[in-house]
This record gives structure tokens, C-alpha cells and sequence, in this order.
DNA sequence: AAGCTACTCAACCGCCTTCTC
DNA sequence: AGAGAAGGCGGTTGAGTAGCT
């Protein structure tokens, strides 16, 4: 992936001045803006945010880049059989609400959580059978069945449940989990460099974050 | 070793909802 | 109350890569 800034598209202000929206992979000097400008201004008012930050992206974009991947505590790859049958007994009760299905998974987007259905379980489901699945699911962890009713209690109560932390509830959930490696490093060999690295540099750094 | 195929996932698109003026 | 802007969400696509022949 070369930055060569051949894919932007242009863009006509209000002002009348065009100005060029990259689109693409981002670079590492893109993420590194993001984050940096994020973590001294905050998120939010995500047009704004890519102007200020000399961004030539869209709010959109940069919105997507920060909660899909940049986010300090967002965990990609190595979704657990807990996880999974979370996320199957979720769909079955609430169908594609990625989003919904993601807040009840600290950690993890509705990207990921919508690429990991359609990529590993919609095609192995034939239609009609969906309601079967979460029963499939459980063959692969049937341990993993003894907190299904914690679940549903804690869904019912609006709490959200981390499966790789069952012993842990939504207040004591902290994002400084996922700074373990163990919880980034995929086994497919991703490459985590910008963002572990990075929030690594700013604690070292002290870094004025106010949140 | 080279070519092909299948798979994964980051990112974009377009629609809908919510917010602000 | 209405219009426009911004945010949020789900669907889709395309590049990169791993595995197979």
C-alpha cells in the first residue's frame, strides 16, 4: 500500500474552493493525525475534526477509521466460541443490528462483528435454519453454555457482557484490558504496529489526554 | 514456481435518523 | 414546523493474502 495520493476525489466547498478527499487504505501518517488530534481535542463533530486536523478525509471516514480500528480499547481478530455464540443468539434474537449486537461485545465493532457473520456463519447456515445454529455453536464450547443464563440476565438488565472477562461486568470494564497483547495479537499475524504502538508512546509520554 | 481460487477485512456508499438553526 | 447538516447504520465492494493444484 503506497501513499501515492492518486485515489482523492474532489470536493467543492462552500467557499467555492476544491478541496481533494482522499479515499483508500489509510497511511500510517493519516492514523497517527487522527489519533494525535483525537487525543487532544476529543472525538465528535467528525467534519469538523477532519478540517482541523488537515485531514483530507471525510467526517465520515475518519469517523469509521477511529471506531473501526484506531480506538485504544478495540480488539480485532481471535473472536472466542464465547463470543460467537453471543453473537449468533444475538442475531437470532435481533437480527442485522450490527451496532446493537457490538455494544453487548466490549471491544468489538459492528464492522467486524457483521464481517465475521457473513465471512464464518452465514455461509455455513442455510436459511431456516438459523434458529438451529445457536444450538451448533454450542457444540464447540460446551462450557461456554454455563453462563448463557447470565447472559440473558445481564442483556435483560441492559449490561453488557464480555465474554473473555465473565467474572467482570460493565463497571469494571476498562479499555486498559486490551493494551494486554494478548487480547490484539491475532493469529493471523495482523499488523497492530500504529495503534498499540502508539497509545504505548503516548503513556510513556505522558501524554495531556484528557479523558 | 506459477497460476488460480477462496477467504478475510478495511473502507466506501447510500439511506435513514437525529440534531441544530 | 421546516430545511439542511451531521451522525449512525447496514449493505456492498475490492485489495490483499493464504491455500491449493
Amino acid at each position: 500500500m503506497t501513499d501515492d495520493g492518486g485515489n482523492g476525489d474532489k470536493k467543492t466547498t462552500e467557499s467555492g474552493q476544491e478541496t481533494e478527499v482522499r479515499k483508500g487504505p489509510w497511511t500510517m501518517e493519516e492514523d497517527l493525525i487522527l489519533i494525535n488530534y483525537i487525543a487532544n481535542h476529543g472525538e465528535g463533530v467528525w467534519n469538523n475534526l477532519a478540517r482541523c486536523a488537515g485531514l483530507k478525509r471525510t467526517g465520515k471516514s475518519c469517523r469509521l477509521r477511529w471506531l473501526n480500528y484506531l480506538r485504544p480499547d478495540v480488539r480485532r481478530g481471535n473472536i472466542t466460541p464465547e463470543e460467537q455464540m453471543l453473537i449468533v443468539e444475538l442475531h437470532a434474537r435481533w437480527g442485522n443490528r450490527w451496532s446493537k449486537i457490538a455494544r453487548q461485545l466490549p471491544g468489538r465493532t459492528d464492522n467486524e462483528i457483521k464481517n465475521f457473520w457473513r465471512t464464518r456463519i452465514q455461509k455455513k447456515v442455510k436459511p431456516g435454519e438459523l434458529a438451529d445454529c445457536s444450538s451448533q455453536m454450542m457444540t464447540i464450547d460446551e462450557a461456554s453454555t454455563s453462563h448463557t443464563s447470565s447472559v440473558e440476565e445481564n442483556l435483560a438488565q441492559g449490561i453488557s457482557y464480555d465474554p473473555l472477562h465473565p467474572a467482570s461486568n460493565a463497571s469494571d470494564h476498562h479499555p486498559s484490558n486490551y493494551a494486554d497483547p494478548a487480547f490484539t495479537a491475532g493469529e493471523s499475524g495482523e499488523n497492530f504496529w500504529s495503534v498499540e504502538d502508539f497509545w504505548s508512546i503516548q503513556a510513556l509520554n505522558g501524554s495531556d489526554r484528557d479523558q
